[in-house]
Parts: structure tokens; sequence; C-alpha cells
DNA sequence: GTCTATAGGGGGATAGAC
DNA sequence: GTCTATCCCCCTATAGAC
């Protein structure tokens, strides 16, 4: 049950990153917590920025699998129109589940994950981009067929409003104490956030659009209005 | 029209903040940009926690003002109970409207504060708190009443939900880029935000609970159930 | 109010011994 | 694979001249 110097270090940075950011989190202060040199990081991920990779590498990328893999399997069950609850459960539900896996880090790294959808860092924003594009392919069409009243453009922003509220959750923000002021929160309804959110997103999504009906756009050319072809 | 070096400081911060992030800008960076001395951080703002506050102070208080502003014509308007609607583009509209404003930096504090709510930083999550305290005690309850059948617990969440995907829009995520995939938004397009965002959370916030309906709890006392007063 | 100079502490990366 | 030692950089803060 020997634990690698490579784990030691992931496992470590990942918990500081989790907790101080990443710029304000040292490859000295990472070496000393996980009792191993301080070149130990450039030997196994490169530079600090090849650890920032490794860490995501190592759970974002099964998170995605799972999330596809979940994908398709409601893609078995309904064909191509999946009801939208479903879709937004097989997306968000990975990430939540991971949040709750307090003794394997699973907790600290979907912190981290949340806050890096807003981070500024290039390596960051590369690493999450990289390893989400396929997710993204899958799943939006799937939305599409399922809200097929939904024009593009708004579709676009719907999935971008959920993907915010599933980040802001996941980044487990300070702001929750202000709102609920001291009351506290009991970890049986931590179990309930799934639900509650997704009927959060379930409704927000399918909300009544008052984007204007697609009119025939009128083109102004040459001294006479016509529509467009 | 000459602009003080105070000024200054703060215009040049609150850009290389928006984009670096508060631990990747050093100050040196700052008043090499400004143009002015690197003891001139110190000298006016104390030290750079100093001058983050004061670029908190100096954008999100009027901001909040404004919201608060804003809901006491409502509450003129409609008395206790005002549409959910009317509310959410209350709180929303503010950030959205400074957002816009890309000359007077606006925008850049938007994206700032976006990320603000996530940001680890103590320094960064105290400056926010203090500041919005006031705003959560005047809207939760104008929410509570609007909304009289959420449970308490759930309104909070509700309100989370809400102040997540508002924070997330704020920052300006790059995502966006990765859901719509080459499409660019076009300015006018993002004119639109404040009404997609309203018709997404108005619709989330008001979406049904399968919250177990209020159940007269019973209270188990010395042999006997009975229903509690 | 604004500058220079410097104190005093980390920062990431790497060469080379073991 | 792991260590020590070190290079050379940047960091914030402050003392004291102007």
């Amino acid at each position: 049950m020997a634990q690698s110097t490579k784990d030691r270090i992931l496992d470590v940075a990942e918990q500081l990153f989790s907790g101080h950011g990443f710029g304000a989190t040292s490859m000295r202060a990472i070496t000393n917590a996980a009792g191993v040199n301080l070149a130990a990081v450039n030997y196994h991920f490169g530079s600090k920025d090849g650890l920032v990779r490794a860490i995501f590498e190592r759970r974002l990328s099964p998170m995605n699998e799972e999330r596809l893999r979940r994908l398709r399997i409601l893609e078995q069950e309904h064909g191509a129109v999946i009801p939208v609850a479903e879709l937004i459960k097989a997306f968000v539900g990975p990430a939540l589940e991971l949040s709750r896996d307090e003794s394997a880090g699973g907790a600290r790294f979907v912190r981290l994950l949340g806050r890096s959808y807003t981070e500024p860092s290039e390596t960051v924003q590369a690493a999450v981009r990289s390893m989400s594009g396929q997710v993204i392919d899958r799943f939006k069409p799937a939305f599409s067929a399922a809200l097929p009243e939904l024009e593009g453009e708004e579709l676009c922003w719907r999935l971008h409003f959920l993907v915010g509220t599933l980040a802001y959750c996941m980044s487990g923000s300070n702001m929750m104490r202000l709102i609920a002021s001291g009351r506290i929160t009991e970890p049986t309804e931590q179990e309930r956030l799934l639900i509650r959110l997704t009927e959060f997103l379930a409704a927000g999504i399918q909300a009544p659009s008052s984007e204007e009906p697609v009119r025939t756009p009128f083109v102004v050319a040459a001294g006479h209005v016509r529509p467009s072809s």
C-alpha cells in the first residue's frame, strides 16, 4: 500500500491548490508538505505547469468519461430525444458524486475544478478545455434534440448558464454562508444538492424564451426593400 | 483632467488583476504599467491588500447602492410582494450594465468581481463579503415574500444558484467560446444578456420543488406520539 | 508627495553527486 | 529515482533623501 512519490505529490498539490489557488501555492510548499524533495516535482512532472496538467488529467478525464457513459446509456433507453432532467443529471451527477468523496480527495479536486472555469491562468484554461471539448460536443446535440423550441444561440447561452451554476456549486463558494447567514447546511441536505440543482437547472433551461420568432430578415439595398433570400 | 497617481494605480491594477488574477499580478507590474513609482502603492494604500480593498470599494459599493435603490423603487410600486422577474432584474441589472461600460473600466471590474466569488484569497473574500451583506439582507426577504411556496432552506439554495450563475456570467468565462464553438456572439446579442439571464433565472428560482410538503412535525416523547404545537 | 535604494524573503528550475 | 546545492529571478515593504 506504499504510495509513490508521484502520487504523494499529486495528492498534496491538489489539496494546496484547492485551498489557496494555483498562483499562491509554491512548489516548495508542496514538496515540504509531501515530505519529498523540491526537485521531485521537476523530475516527475517537468514543471509546475506539468503538475497542474497532471492533476486535471487524473480526475477530470475519468469524470468526463463517466458523463459520456451515462449519456450513452440514456441514448440507448430513449433514442435521440432524452428528457432534459435526465441529460442534466448525466452531466451534473458525476461532478457532485466526486465532490462527496472526501476521503480520497475528490471533494478537494471538485473545488479546484469549479474555480478553474474562471481561472485566468492559461495553463489551467488549456487543461480544462482540452479535456472538456468532447463532452460539450456530445451533450450539446442531445440538449438541442431535447429542446427543439430553443433557437441555436439561445441554447448556447442556456448551456452556458448551466455550466456556470454547476461551476459555482463545485467551487464550494463561501457565499452560501452569507446567504444562509449561520444556518448550517447539514450533510444530509448536501446529499439533496443533485435534486435541488437539477430542479433549478431543468426549469431554467426549459424557460419560455422571448426570442423574437424567426423572422425573414430584411435587407436594405439599392433603393428597394425586399426579403433576403 | 489630470488623473491623480492614486487613480492611475487603481485603473491599472483593476486591469491587471482582471487579466491575470490577484496572486499573479505583482506591485511592480502595476506601478510600471501606471508609470508611477513602486513605493506609491504602499504610500497610498498601505499594502497590496489595501489596494485590493480599495478597488472593490470604488466600484462594488456604488453597484450595491444601485441594487438597493432599485429594490426600494420596486417596494414603492408593488408593496411587499414584488414579481420575481423584477427582483432578479434589480439584482442582476446593475452588474450587467457596469459590464458594458468598456471605456471606463467597468467591464474589467465586473470580470474581476465575478471571479472574486470563488477566489480563495481571504482578503478578497472579506472585501466582497463586507460590501454584500446588506444587499443579501434586503433582497432575501423580498424573494421570500415573492416565493412563499419555497421552504426556507430551498430558498437559500435557489439564491445560491442565482448568485452563482451571475458570478459566472460576470467572470466572462472562456467556456462560452467552447460551447458556442466559434460562433461569434455579436455585441447586440451581448445586450440581450439581461433578458436571457432573467428568463433563465426566473424560471429556475420558481421551479416546482419536490421538497416534501410541509407536514406537521411529530414529536416522540414520553410514550405517546402527538403533533407538536 | 514622490523618489532611490535596499532589506529580507521566496520563487522556479537545473546540474551533478549518490 | 532521489538528493544537495545553487543560479538567478521576482516579490513586498520600508527607510530616508529630496
